[in-house]
DNA sequence: TTGTATGCGTTATCAG
DNA sequence: CTGATAACGCATACAA
């Protein structure tokens, strides 16, 4: 029918120059007549911006990339609600992609998003060891990289995470008050740094009220999926219990021990209390309530997302290359619900 | 440091022009010796396409959008990462845009995305009589948009959905094998047409059996969110039970539902049993495991994305108006688990 | 304050 | 099979 209206539609219809349209758009000087002029013709032809001419004319990609473990992962529509807010107040698309998605591994778009600088930027929530070649193929590429809750060491790269370490006294503080003195912990996966922190600080913490957790009450789920708390529950429980509490390294897996336990009529928490970390929306539908350390994810997400955009537009202005890696670090909340009580004297 | 390579480095250090440079990329003829010379040099230089460039040039977006009622709903994820299955064939981006962001419904970013023709397709999941605006606006721009699972009339626009009576009258049978004959039935939104639908399959479904559903024992719980389960428990659970089995309008509704149950000590099934539709993955983690009918929401996002593609690419090829819509229904299977169970006798 | 000219990186339409 | 050349729609430096 009729063409879609550009830059030169409007011009000519108003009997200006298309760079003056332009300029109406992106706010500079115009005259307060063709202004008004302008902004009649614009609303007439109904007349909008192409974003992909734009982008072109200005350098850029308009979107920024958001690289998720896996959409199953209970924990990322928080994060991804927290980038969108964010985002609304950028002309900025979110783009998705995850890297886990028919069950297999797979960073090859990711990976393709960075070759072909696909986007202006990137977020990877969760990262693990396995990220490390995007990671190392974004700084090569000069690519801005915001990390969410990494689970490992991460230098030189700008990170949004959590106080893990004080997340795990905090759970210290709370089960101690509650009265307990034999408490077990099973982390995620061997080597993920985020379990380390969490026990760490439940040790630390314990240890002030002269409590320590024997070292065969350690235990690792081998992951942070619910199904690996079930696998380890159905272990764990199959033996005596020896402990009046277990803290485990995430909602994810509490929950999946909770289910073992209540299957197998174990009463929660009069037999045994269980907290998780991360506060997932389930944790507090469950009943008995997950008892959990919230992570702002939202706000993490909003964080993220203004780091990258600060990243992106230091790099646009000077072309040198910014070394001031910006490490941001959120408080995590206690969140004392049903699944922790008082021990069976 | 050095400036990135265009198709333009590429010709010159291959001696050949720009133009040779894009037919070698697009598959069309290019001798064998310039093809090996180009594919040489290409590799030298880690030349790619600008998607930018290339999309104007195309005069597409090459993006196709996500609108999502939130976030939020344990359902979309599995939709999503069908869509991201699919999309990782054609050469096309995923932008997602949440409707409802920090608890307000604001559709005035996926009313941008159709008036600004910022996507060149547009999947709207579940869509509600509230999204009738953007539908419009999508058929008045010629947008091309599939529906999933929209939960409401749709006539002229394509959409996949579910059998949603067919699950009803599983459920029936289901129920009726195990037993039951007082049944209840809480279903989401007032005007909700999927409740409609399950209802009416449930009631059919008894029907053959020669059991009624008493019209005091249909209840609508106002909304499809865990919430709106738990408040309707409540209230149900507070009176004496008449039924021996309840179908909640969706998973959702039928965990806060079953929350409640346990928190009063209710025994499930032993007292009353549970169903659900949809199976959402937390469904199966709960102990019991929620009985619910299964909707493919993988291959339904796939199949939404394959039309999607296919009615953008017919309205490249020929201008005309597209009216041959196409509705496609999966079949909901049911999954047994352990919230249904013999009625006490 | 406004108009002119040029560039952004590809693709497509022609000739050759 | 290949090489010029003109779009694609907008932004910006520069001149007026």
């Amino acid at each position: 029918m009729k063409q879609k209206p550009t830059i030169e539609t409007v011009a000519e219809k108003a009997g200006v120059a298309p760079s003056t349209v332009s300029r109406y758009f992106n706010g500079h000087y115009v005259s307060k007549a063709t202004k008004a002029r302008l902004s009649e013709v614009v609303a007439e032809l109904g007349y909008s911006r192409s974003w992909t001419a734009r982008n072109l004319s200005l350098g850029r990609r308009g979107c920024i990339g958001v690289a998720v473990d896996s959409s199953h992962d209970l924990w990322f529509t928080e994060l991804l609600v927290g980038i969108e807010e964010e985002l609304s107040t950028h002309e900025m698309t979110l783009a998705l992609n995850s890297l886990e998605l028919s069950g297999r591994y797979d960073n090859s778009g990711v990976f393709r998003w960075i070759q072909e600088r696909h986007v202006d930027g990137l977020i990877i929530a969760k990262s693990q060891r396995r990220e490390r070649p995007l990671l190392n193929a974004a700084m090569d590429g000069r690519l801005p990289i915001v990390l969410v809750a990494p689970d490992e060491a991460i230098a030189h790269a700008h990170v949004v995470r959590c106080d893990n370490y004080a997340a795990g006294r905090a759970v210290a503080e709370h089960l101690v008050a509650l009265g307990h003195k034999k408490i077990a912990f099973a982390g995620g996966p061997q080597h993920s740094v985020d379990s380390k922190h969490r026990l760490q600080g439940l040790r630390d913490g314990l240890a002030r009220h002269g409590i320590s957790i024997k070292s065969t009450d350690i235990f690792s789920c081998g992951s942070y999926e619910a199904k690996a708390g079930i696998e380890f529950a159905q272990e764990f429980l199959a033996k005596p219990l020896v402990t009046t509490a277990i803290v485990m390294g995430n909602d994810a897996l509490a929950l999946g021990f909770m289910r073992v336990a209540q299957q197998s009529g174990i009463r929660i928490p009069g037999k045994i209390s269980i907290s998780g970390f991360d506060n997932i929306p389930e944790g507090a539908l469950w009943w008995p309530g997950l008892t959990t350390v919230a992570q702002p994810m939202r706000e993490m997400g909003r964080s993220a997302c203004r780091i990258l955009f600060e990243v992106i537009e230091s790099q646009r202005q000077r072309e040198q290359i910014q070394d001031a890696r910006e490490s941001i670090q959120f408080p995590m909340e206690l969140v004392a619900r049903e699944s922790t009580g008082r021990p069976a004297s």
